[in-house]
DNA sequence: GTCTATAATACGATAGAC
DNA sequence: GTCTATCGTATTATAGAC
């Protein structure tokens, strides 16, 4: 009894997943809008009926792949803050996790990369007041404390952090770079380092 | 008779551009798809059969507009690389100008930043490989050969120096920033510039 | 060239059987 | 929990008067 209980919510579970990854693979391959409900169904193999029974709309979706996929974010950075010490490290493996995220997982940081907030969810707060993003700041306040960061204005130092970083991500998901991110890791770093070192 | 001709002809190309910054006043503001022909006709005071009448349809609203703003923005690059010969000062001006656009034409700055070509646009070719992206490949090749810019790859290079000022531009444009970008220019371009030069 | 009225369709969401 | 059938609506685009 117990079994079929837990049996039956461990296959409603996979099949919430599999909703998510249908909605994921679809709203990154042609983009949220250009995406319908009845894509997703063919896509999940699953009916319309199944899918509102597990979310209540196209827009909670979106929501939870969004907000599962920060989270996510969140708690790898969170593990590079606490595995390092120095700021010129943490730095580094923040950046050295983007790329390798990105080869992992391209489809997941293409999600969170070209997803329109405001479009997609315009009630939702801005992705820069978010915990990944928080803790970037952090990170920079302790390395300007350390002597190890130039002082200067956060918001600044974050963007000076990842700014080529991400561009470059941004142009590996869209096919400029042939070689994987990797290739590029060292002389990116020794770029974005420079910027904010002393 | 001539006369008539060119004045219907200046209140077709007037019609024409109240439609165009209509349509780029609600694109920006609430995104492509959340913009409706409908909106566009209340917005710009005009008829859906007049709007048909100047362009094919919604597409060519959004390419129209694209094409235009990337007209604009190459022929401002390439006054600076007429106008300077030194890569540091060419570079200098691209970012100046970055700023300086962003604070007085935001809604044009908004419009190429999040465009996403794929979702719109999906049969164009990537920004990257437009013309004001190659002319920064020039300039920093030039820079690379007169000895200014530390030899990398030209895609790095480029990301190093415009990814920390798109950033700054984007989180002005989300209202992150309360103070105008042109107080933070020199700040940040010491930033950039220290990640390419020698 | 500009307009109104309307066609044709695709969408998100719901109802109700099983 | 899963499914099919369907509703109501909003959209792009066209037709045709002026």
């Amino acid at each position: 009894m117990g079994e079929k209980v837990a049996a039956r919510a461990e296959s409603s579970e996979a099949t919430r997943q599999r909703i998510l990854e249908a909605a994921r693979h679809l709203f990154t391959e042609r983009g949220y809008f250009n995406t319908s409900l009845q894509d997703i169904r063919r896509e999940s193999g699953l009916s319309i009926g199944s899918i509102y029974h597990h979310f209540s709309g196209k827009e909670e979706l979106a929501r939870e792949l969004f907000y599962d996929t920060l989270a996510f974010v969140e708690s790898d950075i969170r593990q590079i803050y606490a595995g390092y010490a120095a700021a010129r490290e943490r730095c580094y493996q923040v950046v050295r996790h983007l790329f390798e995220t990105t080869e992992s997982f391209p489809e997941v940081m293409e999600y969170v990369l070209y997803f329109k907030h405001r479009e997609v969810l315009p009630n939702e707060k801005p992705i820069c007041a978010s915990q990944p993003f928080e803790l970037i700041k952090i990170i920079i306040a302790e390395g300007v404390a350390a002597g190890e960061i130039r002082p200067m204005d956060e918001v600044l130092a974050s963007a000076t952090l990842l700014g080529g970083p991400i561009r470059l991500v941004q142009l590996r998901l869209e096919g400029v770079l042939d070689r994987p991110l990797t290739d590029y890791l060292e002389e990116t770093w020794e770029c974005a380092w420079r910027g904010l070192a002393c």
